[in-house]
DNA sequence: CCGTTCATGTAAGGCGTTACATGATTCC
DNA sequence: GGAATCATGTAACGCCTTACATGAACGG
C-alpha cells in the first residue's frame, strides 16, 4: 500500500485536487492513513505521467486556480492490480504507548500528563467519527465495508477512552500514595 | 519517536542483543512498534559510538557469540530528554482499512476474504496479548503504565474482532442475496 | 495589519525496508 | 538432506517528512 494506491481510490469516488486530497485525509482517513502535501503532489505528477490520471486546470473567482485530476481507463485497471495483491499487515507507531511501556522510568506526574492529553484527543476523535457517520448514513452514501472500516474507527477510540479514563484513576491513586507516604517522613 | 528512543527504554530494563531485541519487538511491542535488523544493528552502532551504550562479545557454546548491549549513564540521560520531548501523534497505515473503505470497488467474495483473514490474524494477536498480562502479572513485573499499555492491546483487539465478526455476517447476508437476485434471472 | 484559508510545488534529508551475504547447529 | 534457529551485518533503494518558496483574498 502506498499513497498511489490511496489516491486512484479516492478518485474513484469523484475528482478531486490534490489539496482537497490532503483535507479528505484528514478528516476521514485520520485513523488509518495519512500523506503530506510533498509526498501528495509529486506522486499526482508521476501518476500523470503513467496515464493513470488526467490533469483538468480550473480557474476560480478570488481564489487560485485548482488542478483536478480525474481516474482514467488504466487508473481503474491499476487499482484493481492493487485490490488483488496480497493484504499488508498495518503499520503502527505510537509515541504514547511506547511511553506507557516505560512508563516506570519517568515521574508519575508526567505520565499522568500523557495520560490526560491522550484522553482528550481520543474524545476529539471519536466525536469527529461519529459525526461522519451519522452525516454519511443519511446520505446513503456508505458501503457495507466503509460502515466496518468507520465502525472499527469509532468501537476502537470509545475502548481506548475507557482504558485510559480506569488508567488515570489509578495512577492518580499512586500519586496520592506518595504524598502521604512522604507526609509521614 | 525513533528505534534510538526504544532502544534506550528496553535497555532500562536489562541488556539485551540486536537479535534478541527484534524477537521483543514482534512478541511484545507488535501492536504499537517495530523494527527490523537493517534498522537495529546500524542503530546500535550508532548508539555506541555515541556512548549511549556499550558492547559486549559474549561467547556461547553451539551457537554464534553475540554483542550484548548495556546502558551507560549517558543513555539514560538521553532517554530523560525523550521522555522529557513533546508526545508524537501516532502514525497508522493499514491496507485493511483503506481496502474496507474502497470496498464498494472490489468483488464481494474479495472484500468477504479479506474481513475473515483480518479476524483470523486478530484472534491470533488478542490471545499472545491476553498471555503476555496474565504471565506477566504474576510475575509482578508490570508498572501501571505498562498495564494501561497492555490493556489498550487487548480491548483494541477485543473490540475489532466484535466489529469484524458482524462485519462478515453483513457482507455474507449481501452475497446470499445477490445469489437469490441471479436465480430470479 | 495580521493570521488563516486557498493552492501548488521543490529540495534536502531522514528513516526505514528488502535483499543479500555468511555460517554453524539442531531438529525432523 | 533440508528447513529452521541463532546471529550479525551491509548496500541499495524507496518512501515520506520538513522546510522553504510564492501569492492572492478574506475576516477581524
Amino acid at each position: 500500500l502506498n499513497t498511489q494506491d490511496v489516491i486512484l481510490g479516492l478518485l474513484h469516488m469523484r475528482s478531486y485536487s490534490g489539496y482537497e486530497m490532503k483535507h479528505y485525509f484528514e478528516e476521514v482517513f485520520s485513523f488509518f492513513f495519512d500523506a503530506s502535501y510533498g509526498t501528495i503532489y509529486p506522486t499526482l505528477s508521476k501518476m500523470e505521467q503513467l496515464g493513470y490520471i488526467t490533469k483538468e486546470n480550473i480557474s476560480q473567482e478570488n481564489r487560485p486556480n485548482k488542478n483536478v485530476y480525474s481516474l482514467t481507463s488504466a487508473g481503474k485497471e491499476q487499482f484493481q492490480i492493487y485490490l488483488n495483491s496480497p493484504v499488508e499487515a498495518p503499520t503502527v507507531r505510537s509515541d504514547f504507548l511506547v511511553r506507557m511501556f516505560f512508563g516506570e522510568f519517568a515521574e508519575n506526574e508526567l505520565a499522568i500528563k500523557w495520560v490526560q492529553d491522550a484522553l482528550l484527543e481520543n474524545i476529539r476523535l471519536a466525536e469527529n467519527l461519529e459525526k461522519m457517520k451519522h452525516t454519511r448514513k443519511e446520505d446513503k452514501l456508505m458501503s457495507p465495508t466503509r460502515l466496518i472500516c468507520l465502525q472499527i474507527g469509532i468501537e476502537s477510540k470509545r475502548t481506548q477512552i475507557e482504558v485510559l479514563r480506569e488508567g488515570l484513576l489509578s495512577l492518580q491513586k499512586l500519586n496520592i500514595s506518595d504524598m502521604e507516604q512522604g507526609d509521614q517522613q
